[in-house]
DNA sequence: ATAATTTAAATTGTGCACAACTTAATTGTT
DNA sequence: AACAATTAAGTTGTGCACAATTTAAATTAT
């Protein structure tokens, strides 16, 4: 049979399963912080600058309006962050921490120990990993470039 | 700032978003065949092993009833599978590929080309970054065979 | 043989992910 | 200034993905 259409040659689905495999290991991890995988994102965005509006947002995790909307609602409800109108421009809507979810981010400190650990992973391969990784999505938005050249 | 919580330098990031990246790639492709990236899937592992359980499916696929249930029943409604009771076993599902399902298969040989195309990726380098992912997931399943130990 | 346990699918409910569309605010053009 | 085009969020609809539960069939234990 054409080798090329056998399931486990596929770069797609290999990333497709690690990327699945990866995020249950979070789930247990992110439970006691009351967070999804997707919230968790949101979260490490805005721990690392509050107060940017959710087109912002969106770019930085490559999600639209139609996910980060009922997401940060969500968010909004558990307590971790607030919306507020920009003042400058009236369709932004700024996302802010409150105390809760600013706190949060002292428990959420050991997350990433805690992964790598799971993993059992050394410095350089991790490193040489994210290149890889970095690199695959260099290639795809190159080939996106490319398309909107013609 | 603690570096450990920065949203680029998380595996797990670079994970989640190379495999949704590429799974939009997919999707202009798989259109003509009237399929989503997920149904793909199912039809690669129909084209290599016609016939089996949906809970062999879900083992190749690493999916549980929930998501597959209603996935066969939309590849069902396309008309490129059917489902039938093992006479052996009352309680599984046979899938099987009807003649429509496997003479898509034709039609779906050159997608794995037009994919490495838009990658534009060379041999080595594709096969050093399936041995990462490959890597990923033997640690992740090492995890989880030492917590089952316990 | 009968009861207890396990297994395979299906169902229900929640939460992404994204396309397509709507609404309102802003910017650009004439 | 008035109109057109663009932009930011939100909404609706479809399809995963998975936990938890249900139902029925098959195994195992007693």
């Amino acid at each position: 049979m054409d080798q090329s259409l056998k399931l486990e040659h596929q770069i797609c689905f290999q990333l497709y399963t690690a990327s699945k495999e990866l995020t249950r290991l979070y789930r247990p991890i992110l439970a006691p912080l009351n967070l999804t995988y997707s919230q968790y994102l949101v979260m490490l965005v805005l721990w690392e600058e509050d107060g940017i509006d959710l087109r912002q947002l969106g770019s930085r995790l490559t999600l639209d309006s139609g996910t980060l909307s009922p997401l940060v609602k969500r968010l909004i409800q558990i307590g971790y962050v607030e919306k507020s109108r920009a003042t400058d421009d009236e369709r932004k809507i700024i996302v802010r921490l409150t105390e809760s979810g600013s706190a949060l981010r002292e428990q959420a400190a050991n997350v990433p120990l805690q992964v790598s650990g799971m993993l059992n992973i050394d410095e350089a391969t991790y490193v040489a990993y994210m290149e890889m990784l970095t690199d695959i999505k260099a290639r795809l938005h190159d080939f996106g470039e490319r398309q909107r050249e013609q």
